[in-house]
RNA sequence: GGGCGCGUAGCUCAGUGGGAGAGCGCUCGCUUCACACGCGAGAGGUCGCUGGUUCGAAACCAGCCGUGCCCACCA
């Protein structure tokens, strides 16, 4: 070692993540060490897509999780030498970009409007080489180990083509269709949106009670809605065909009240007859369940609120109104013609945009959709046969049940930044035309064309992530070193909208699975339980924990607290990754500075050696057991617990002497142990672990590329296992008496042996002198007979030797009761009685001792 | 309406059939020559409730109570 470097380590008592972790970083990024070469097959390479961040986005937990989970198998996996590939990225995230770029503009006091189209566009190009990159110098900060070379976005050029290519083939196929059909239509982007963006939540609401009067009659029919402007759209009653009360109705007409229309009173199914007065309004133009009776009944659809969420010129006198205005007027009116029979609070579930918070106005409009019957068909057999894994298992079951009813995706969009939807309309001849590059003029008449207005939602072009990234629809080299990828982490929230959409694309393109293992993650809430979000104030920003905690502690601290189940964000384990790095730094400066210049190997000379070793090769095989079934929390508290309980309580205790001494064995096992701990570690916190890997003597190059660790089988020793820990429990009891005897901590206490010897270390850790002559016994512990002396306060120790016969005369009692317990005996497996049987005997031998 | 999950120490969570665990917090004692982001020793749980299965249940089964999420066209 330098004296540069010694005085460095001797010098800094605190592991300090701010002054290291830009430097490693630059470090890793000069050795290009996460750009690999596009060589050898999928099979044995290892490769991840990204979830694409959003290009507006900030890194929040979720991101900070996910990457955690992915740079650890990532890096895993480039230290055994694979070639590894993590495709990096962000997505063009239509809507949300839109609206930041919108709200800029406002602030300017002008509207997408005013700029036109291409201006605007140009506009959001801006925006985004600007502000677009912020989330990936995120990424870096956090240590994911992405390959930034590669960097992706959904909009390129190359990524549009491979969106052209797909939309136009799903068309040939006969997939991608244009219809009249009734949408969620989002009043706040003034866009339609697919089922999957929009969420139900329960409000309160007033069902009203309407009389339709029915035609040549004095009867009446009394429906039930809470959408009561609607009624202006009305092109029929439905009653259920079982419906003895109606049925004589059926057939005969009604006339609507306020607009005067005749409507017919039809039979179907869908009525409930239990509810409300068992007949039903319809109103095929804004509402889905009525617009599917009005298709079975060729009933007329009409509109009566519009885009902008007013009412139309079909709403006569209503016209102009907002929907809220034209209710409030509805019911007037009603009420003035004696029309309303009863007005009701009601609690029932309403749909809201997912994107602008709106509450969605169902209408009938133009839009594209995409049916994903055929789609799905080949991706529930991919997932049935397991080809793709999901994990945890549960969410198999889940994905399989939304796939085999899956419906058709409303793909348009009416927005302006996205990609274009790839048609092209000729005014002259009435041709459409659907192609990959925008052609000239009309094909058939020579005509002037104009392209299609709307976008495509954004979970198109994302759903083609895994290969167009790697250069589809092009034979590129990444394409064929790295796809099908490995394998996918992801928050549920996405299964549908994403992950069951790669796999259905990844067959129906490239022709493979897009990764042979999905892993669900669980969802980091607020400290409060509630959910993490910015709107409620609740986020908590992984940014300023890295700041404050450095990027190892957050990322061992979200491992950590990572579960099959959601959990609540935890300070304490941040924390405890903190700490875990400054103990880290800690014990490596105390094996470094002083062990002696030898290679590191194992050199056991003596029994805690073998056990060391033997806990280290064992936490190697377990942890990288659980690296590899995707128990990310199990894995980062073992090696913890392996490294703080075990290596630096015990071993680094036990054997402080030798080291100092500068013996070569201990150094060598000791530098064998640290090199072996680093580099199992270096996957979850590869910051803290490379930075002390400078200082290592074995250092040749990075950490990042240097072998992961493969247990040493050979070095299993369950003998001194049971030695080692039998000697460290004994040494807990003797520290134990003597504290609770009220023994002078610094005091070295005189006594016998009785029976085999313990581990030499016990001694000196618990501040026995095991060769005592004189006095008499006071007390036993295990085997240890400690003598009186003057150090010992005697009614303490009285004290605790009738504790002690109250623990045992206990402990008797429970084993008596069990063994006494005849079917016990007879039924439970021999091994089990037996190991109750030896309890009991030791348990009364002390006891009969102490008495 | 259907589905999934959760209820274990003051807090956050592990623990799938043989004597209740971790981290944090708390108490007591330590400036012991790696680390006070440290060391040693402790206190603290009828494992939501009620029944059942079993020699044995925190774990398996049933019901109940509480709580969270997902899906769903009942106005």
């Amino acid at each position: 070692m330098s004296a540069g470097d010694r005085q460095k380590l001797e010098s800094t008592t605190r592991y300090d993540p701010a002054e290291v972790e830009a430097r490693i970083f630059a470090e890793w990024i000069a050795g290009g060490y996460f750009h690999p070469d596009a060589e050898g097959t999928p099979e044995e390479n290892f490769s991840v897509a990204i979830p694409p961040p959003n290009v507006t986005g900030a890194l929040h937990m979720g991101h900070a999780l996910n990457g955690s989970m992915q740079d650890a198998l990532v890096r895993m996996n480039r230290m055994r030498g694979k070639n590894t590939l993590w495709i990096l990225g962000t997505d063009h995230a239509g809507i949300a970009t839109q609206a930041v770029v919108e709200k800029e503009l406002k602030k300017e006091g002008k509207s997408r409007h005013e700029l036109g189209r291409e201006a605007f566009v140009e506009r959001v190009w801006e925006w985004k080489a600007e502000y677009g990159s912020r989330i990936v110098e995120q990424y870096k900060r956090l240590g994911a180990s992405c390959d930034y070379e590669r960097e992706r976005f959904t909009l390129d050029q190359g990524y549009v083509k491979a969106v052209y290519r797909v939309f136009k083939q799903l068309f040939d196929k006969g997939y991608i269709y244009r219809d009249n059909y009734m949408v969620n239509w989002d009043p706040g982007s003034h866009s339609a949106i697919s089922d999957l963006e929009v969420e139900n939540r329960e409000v309160e609401d007033a069902l009203y009670s309407i009389d339709y009067p029915v035609e040549d009659s004095d009867q009446v029919l009394t429906v039930a809605t809470v959408r009561p402007e609607t009624m202006l759209a009305d092109t029929a009653v439905a009653v259920n065909p079982d419906d003895e009360r109606y049925r004589d109705l059926v057939g005969k007409h009604v006339i609507l009240p306020l607009v005067g229309r005749r409507i017919p009173i039809i039979a179907d199914d869908h009525v409930d007859v239990e509810f409300g007065t068992g007949a039903l309004k319809i109103t095929p133009g804004h509402d889905p369940n009525d617009f599917e009776i009005g298709r079975r009944h060729k009933l007329e659809e009409i509109g009566v609120i519009g885009p902008d969420g007013r009412m139309t010129e079909e709403a006569g006198k209503f016209a102009g109104m907002t929907a809220a205005e034209a209710q409030k007027a509805v019911v007037e009116a009603l009420r003035a013609e004696g029309r309303l029979r009863a007005e009701e609070p009601y609690v029932h579930s309403v749909p809201f945009s997912h994107r602008s918070g709106e509450r969605i106005e169902p209408l009938i409009s133009l839009q594209w959709f995409c049916r994903m019957d055929e789609l799905a068909r080949p991706a529930i057999e991919v997932v049935e046969r397991d080809e793709v894994r999901i994990t945890p298992p549960q969410w198999k079951r889940v994905y399989l049940e939304w796939m085999r009813e899956i419906r058709p995706w409303c793909i348009s969009r009416q927005l302006w930044w996205g990609h274009r939807i790839p048609v092209w309309y000729c005014d002259e001849c009435g041709e459409t035309i659907v192609a990959e590059a925008e052609p000239q003029r009309c094909p058939s008449c020579n005509g002037e064309l104009r392209q299609e207005e709307d976008v495509l939602d954004t979970w198109f072009s994302s759903a083609i992530w895994p290969f167009a990234t790697l250069g589809w629809p092009d034979d590129t080299p990444e394409l064929r070193a790295f796809y099908p990828t490995s394998f996918l982490t992801t928050a549920r929230e996405i299964l549908f909208l994403w992950v069951a959409r790669m796999i259905m694309t990844g067959l129906e393109f490239p022709g493979d699975i897009p990764f042979r293992d999905v892993y669900v993650h669980s969802v980091i809430q607020a400290r409060d339980g509630r959910r993490m979000s910015k709107s409620l104030g609740t986020g908590i920003d992984p940014l300023e924990e890295i700041d404050v905690h450095g990027a190892d502690a957050l990322r061992f601290g979200l491992l950590a607290m990572s579960s099959t189940q959601d959990v609540r964000f935890s300070d304490a384990k941040v924390q405890q990754g903190r700490d875990l790095a400054n103990k880290l730094w800690n014990a490596s400066r105390l094996i470094l500075l002083n062990a002696a210049d030898v290679s590191p190997a194992p050199r056991p000379t003596c029994v805690e050696d073998r056990w060391i070793l033997s806990r280290l090769e064992r936490t190697i095989a377990s942890v990288t057991e659980k690296l590899e079934t995707y128990d990310f929390a199990h894995a980062v508290q073992e090696t913890y617990s392996f490294f703080w309980r075990d290596l630096c309580d015990w071993y680094l205790e036990i054997v402080k002497p030798r080291l100092y001494d500068g013996e070569a064995e201990v150094s060598a096992t000791l530098l064998y142990a640290l090199e072996r701990v680093l580099a199992l570690l270096h996957p979850t916190m590869p910051f803290v672990t490379e930075e002390i890997w400078n200082y290592h003597p074995a250092r040749q190059g990075h950490l990042a590329v240097h072998a992961f660790p493969v247990a040493d089988e050979s070095l299993f020793d369950e003998a001194a296992e049971q030695d080692v820990e039998s000697g460290i429990r004994l040494t807990q009891r003797l520290r134990a008496w003597r504290d609770l005897a009220g023994v002078p901590v610094g005091a070295t206490l005189p006594a016998v042996i009785d029976g085999v010897d313990p581990p030499d270390f016990v001694a000196r850790l618990a501040r026995f002198e095991f060769n005592g002559v004189g006095a008499e016994p006071v007390a036993s512990v295990g085997p240890v007979r400690v003598l009186d002396s003057d150090q010992l306060d005697a009614d303490a120790v009285a004290e605790r030797l009738e504790k002690r016969r109250e623990e045992l005369r206990a402990e008797v009692e429970r084993g008596e009761r069990k063994l006494g317990n005849e079917k016990f005996v007879s039924k439970a497996p021999a091994e089990v009685v037996e190991e109750e049987r030896g309890k009991l005997e030791r348990y009364r031998n002390e006891l009969a001792e102490l008495s």
